[in-house]
RNA sequence: UGGCCCAUGGUGUAAUGGUAACACUCCGGUUUUUGGUACCGUCAUUCAAGGUUCGAGUCCUUGUGGGCCAA
């Protein structure tokens, strides 16, 4: 009997996970994570993670599997949580998420389990593995869950084929309320739990408060830039090769402060990221004012107003050699090579057309339409169909 | 110092003498296993003192504050 080890969170996910491994005849254990303890810079319920272990001890007794509780707090903090704050002191703008499944859950977490003598680990994950074999070795798939609406395989963008093979999925071919149903057939403690929220094991949480742990807050100025600003309209040259042409398009605008007029004040421009409505504190206009771009450096946060600000958009993006990750490793690209994929720059956001273009020091995505807050540090993760090929980080 | 203009929520503006409104901001909530976005909702306003009028943000007087022209 294969032995399985799956991580309960205390969710309705992981617990109708377990369940169905159960079913399925598989050796259950349900571990749970504490990976974070302070409560102070949580917003309302005071003791989140206690809760959530007697739920998932509950559940794992109700289904009859042994039960444990790890403490990884300590590599959460290492792994996650500095580097949170390393990013934001970078003014980029990290997903925490993402690096807490490639570093905790499929890593740490991983390894507690095959101590345990598991031969899989799995999770509540709405997503689906496959495999296919290639000249005669096996090759792990990252799939979309069949549920459009709860696909969660961004976040496992960074996993890597030796995660996945000794990883399953067993909600993925599930929709929600199948998963729901299932729970309440089963009288689950978790049945009707709402849905987690924010910051993986921490929570909902005020970012800025949140930050000032490590980032002081420095008063800068606010400068807003006109839609019109000739440094839209410079001249498009005319371009020698596509590699040229793709570098230009992948630029970011460089502000400066008499580019345009200072409309107000912020603490510190590390708090904010690109796209951002919310917390400038500046009224009076017409449509709202959105950041198009932080200088940490100078400590200035340059605005520009409405949604389609033409310094929101761009149409390409580049992410160095260091930082592609291709799930699957047999198809990455070779210099100069290209690929037509769909792709994505955050989580629950469509799937737009996009070609990547190898070159010497890194990839370049060259999304057909213009995308709004291409946003350094984030990751970008493009996808054939229902399969998640690689990833990584925006720079 | 003479002449003219302006003053409305936190901000920008609207309101033939007849219930003071719209947008932005803030705050709260919904959506969302990152940040962010999106959506919904609440709070909040006539510079001061007099006067005319059934009734004044609106008309008159004075004051205060700001802007412009003249010198």
């Amino acid at each position: 009997m294969k032995r399985v080890v799956v991580g309960l969170s205390g969710g309705v996910d992981s617990s109708v996970a377990a369940y169905l491994l159960k079913k399925q005849g598989y050796e259950v254990i349900g571990l749970f994570m504490k990976n974070w303890h302070d409560d102070s810079v949580t917003i309302s319920n005071e003791c989140p993670w206690l809760e959530d272990s007697n739920d998932a001890m509950l559940v794992a007794e109700k289904l009859g599997i042994p039960f444990q509780v790890v403490d990884l707090s300590e590599e959460y903090k290492e792994r996650i949580v500095d580097y949170m704050f390393k990013e934001y002191e970078l003014g980029r703008t990290p997903n925490p998420d993402v690096l807490c499944n490639r570093e905790i859950k499929f890593d740490v977490f991983l390894k507690i389990a095959l101590e345990l003598g598991a031969d899989f680990v799995a999770t509540g994950h709405y997503c689906r593995k496959g495999v296919i074999n290639k000249d005669g070795k096996e090759i792990y798939q990252l799939l979309a869950g069949k549920d459009a609406n709860k696909d969660q395989s961004y976040f496992l963008c960074q996993l890597s084929q030796e995660q996945l093979a000794t990883t399953l999925f067993p909600i993925g071919e599930l929709t929600k309320p199948e998963v729901r149903q299932i729970a309440t057939d089963l009288d689950l403690i978790t049945a009707e739990k709402k849905d987690s929220q924010g910051l993986c094991f921490i929570g909902k949480v005020r970012l800025p408060e949140f930050l000032q742990q490590k980032l002081e807050p420095k008063e800068g100025v606010i400068v807003q830039i006109a839609n019109d600003s000739e440094i839209y309209t410079k001249s498009q040259i005319k371009f020698e090769t596509k590699e040229e042409e793709l570098a230009f398009k992948a630029e970011k605008y460089q502000y400066n402060l008499k580019d345009g007029k200072v409309v107000g004040k912020h603490q510190g421009a590390h708090y904010f990221t690109k796209g951002q409505r919310k917390g400038l504190a500046v009224g009076g206009t017409k449509e709202p004012l959105f950041v198009i771009e932080t200088d940490v450096k100078e400590n200035i946060i340059y605005t520009g107003e409405g949604k389609n600000h033409k310094g929101l958009y761009r149409s390409v993006l580049f992410v160095t050699n260091g930082e592609i990750h291709w799930i699957r490793e047999d198809l990455a690209l070779a210099n100069d090579g290209q690929m037509q994929v769909k792709a994505r720059i955050r989580y629950r956001q469509s799937l737009e057309s996009a070609t990547l273009h190898k070159v010497k020091d890194g990839l370049y995505v060259e999304f057909e339409n213009q995308q709004s807050a291409i946003t350094e540090g984030q990751f970008v993760a493009w996808y054939q169909d229902e399969e998640l090929l690689g990833s990584g980080v925006i720079s």
